[in-house]
DNA sequence: CTATTGACTACCG
DNA sequence: TCGGTAGCCAATA
C-alpha cells in the first residue's frame, strides 16, 4: 500500500474530494490548508498521481481560475466541459466568477 | 548525497 | 491579471 511519503498526496486527495459541486478551488488553498503554502505546485503534481482515484481534479485550477491542468486531461477541452457541466462557466480556459465558486477548505472545513 | 522537474505563486515593470 | 523572472517544495532519477 501506500507509504508515509504519500501522506502529502494523500492529504491533497482528501481535500480533493471534499471539494462541493459546482465549486473549485486553487492548488495554493488546498497547499495552505495542509501546512504547505509553498507546496502549491505538489498539489498540482500529487494530482497526475490522482489517476485512478475519485478526485475531481478538474475542480482544482490555479489561483486565477485558469485551467492550468485541462493540458493533463484526456480532451483538450474535457476539464472545462465538466466544469460546465457542474453549472460553472469556462470561457478562455478561465473560470469566470471565479470567486463567487471559489471554495476554501481551511474555510469551508473550519 | 545532488540535479532535475513541475496541474504554482509572488513580485516587478 | 499582461509578461517575464525568481522563489519554494516535494518527488523522482
Amino acid at each position: 500500500m501506500a507509504k508515509k511519503t504519500q501522506h502529502f498526496y494523500d492529504n491533497v486527495y482528501a481535500v480533493a474530494r471534499q471539494i462541493p459541486y459546482g465549486r473549485v478551488t486553487s492548488y495554493g488553498a488546498i497547499a495552505r490548508y495542509l501546512g504547505a503554502a509553498r507546496s502549491a505546485r505538489m498539489v498540482g503534481y500529487a494530482m497526475t498521481n490522482s489517476h485512478g482515484k475519485d478526485v475531481p481534479a478538474h475542480r482544482v485550477v490555479n489561483r486565477k481560475g485558469l485551467l492550468t491542468g485541462k493540458h493533463h486531461f484526456q480532451g483538450t477541452n474535457l476539464m472545462q466541459q465538466l466544469l460546465e457541466s457542474e453549472g460553472l462557466t469556462v470561457i478562455d480556459n478561465q473560470i469566470q466568477d471565479f470567486d463567487t465558486v471559489f471554495w476554501d477548505p481551511s474555510v469551508a472545513l473550519d
